[in-house]
DNA sequence: TATCCGTGGCG
DNA sequence: TCGCCAAGGAT
């Protein structure tokens, strides 16, 4: 099979990608951060989340050292919540194992939560420059383009058949450029939708090319409707303007992070505020509806004023009262910071 | 193996 | 408005 590395390495020289911020410098650490932020998640976003992060913690170090209020609020807003909590235990990992660095051989790095196989790879390559193939979306893309591979990418059968490519492709030498050039090709021509095939330096060889199956490669995953949820959202907020929060459990969706109080129903969010504070009627705010990839949830947000809290609840691990200007430093769900910006706003 | 886990942008 | 996506990994 005839490799891909030279003129993917050339074209790579002239129209890759070469300012990221990961990029200068290229420390294991910030290479690690940023494939980790990266998962599943677009490059434009993750810019100043990176900047930010690093900013705070600079190094391993910083970050094993960090709680995990800190960690969760700098990824407040990113989504994908429990990489932020392996990444923290993994630098703790690294602390107690592995002499405070990121181990350098496979089996090791990929023990660590957060870190498969190809995040492995990754920062082998891009860190180090040794020889391990990634095989993220970018390259799945590009490979089932050029060799005319049928069937969903999550189909353990397609996956290792597409393994098997990612290996042989990759070259000996040049491996961290090599790395980036193939999800730089990915990134922006070779691209879901419309790519742009006329400039790619691997056209001549692509299957789907020669065939006009650009739009049909890679298979998408079969789709299936997901369900709608529905939970109300307790503000209970005293006479200082303060809102209860309360921090999420583990496992589940938003697991901890802080949120909101919530409840089933009108009378069960009544009952549970009564638990918290002494409250007045609630008011019925908008209500709106938050996408997950696997469900919707419709939230009824429901404003307790000028609560009295029960004394006896105070603050804790789990339960805080929190003013304005005190949610910067936790992390909360997107929407619930919104949501919270929104209510202290309309009456500001 | 299938499901779970966020978010913002785009056609 | 809405489905679908975008540098996966854990369970």
């Amino acid at each position: 099979m005839k490799s891909i590395a030279a003129p993917l390495l050339a074209w790579f020289d002239r129209h890759g990608r070469h300012d990221l911020p990961w990029q200068h410098p290229r420390s294991a650490y910030r290479v690690w951060l940023s494939e980790i932020m990266l998962q599943q998640t677009r490059v434009e976003t993750v810019i100043d989340y990176f900047q930010r992060f690093v900013e705070a913690l600079p190094t391993l170090a910083d970050l094993a050292a960090a709680d995990e209020d800190t960690v969760l609020a700098l990824w407040s807003g990113l989504g994908y919540y429990r990489r932020a909590r392996f990444l923290h235990r993994a630098a703790r990992l690294c602390v107690q194992q592995h002499g405070g660095e990121l181990p350098r051989d496979f089996e090791a790095l990929a023990a660590l939560p957060g870190i498969g196989r190809s995040t492995a790879g990754a920062i082998l390559s891009q860190a180090h420059g040794l020889r391990f193939p990634i095989l993220d979306g970018n390259v799945k893309r590009v490979l089932t383009r050029l060799h005319g591979i049928h069937g969903h990418p999550g189909q353990s059968a397609v996956e290792k058949q597409l393994w098997a490519l990612a290996e042989q492709h990759t070259p000996h030498q040049r491996l961290a450029d090599y790395t980036q050039a193939i999800m730089d090709l990915g990134a922006t021509l070779c691209t879901r939708s419309r790519p742009r095939c006329e400039a790619c330096p691997l056209h001549a060889s692509c299957v789907a090319y020669a065939q006009d199956l650009t739009a049909e490669l890679p298979t998408p995953k079969p789709t299936r409707a997901i369900p709608t949820r529905r939970t109300h959202m307790l503000l209970l907020r005293d006479a200082e303007q303060r809102i209860l929060l309360q921090r999420r459990d583990q496992p589940g969706v938003w697991s901890g992070l802080w949120s909101l109080p919530e409840a089933e129903s009108d009378d069960d969010a009544k009952r549970r505020a009564a638990e918290h504070a002494k409250v007045h009627e609630p008011r019925a705010l908008n209500a709106f509806t938050h996408v997950f990839s696997h469900y919707r949830l419709r939230i009824q947000p429901l404003l307790f004023e000028a609560a009295a809290p029960t004394p006896r609840i105070a603050d804790n691990d789990d339960l805080r009262w929190c003013g304005r200007d005190q949610i910067d430093a936790l992390g909360l769900p997107a929407p619930v910071r919104k949501l919270l910006n929104d209510t202290w706003e309309s009456d500001a």
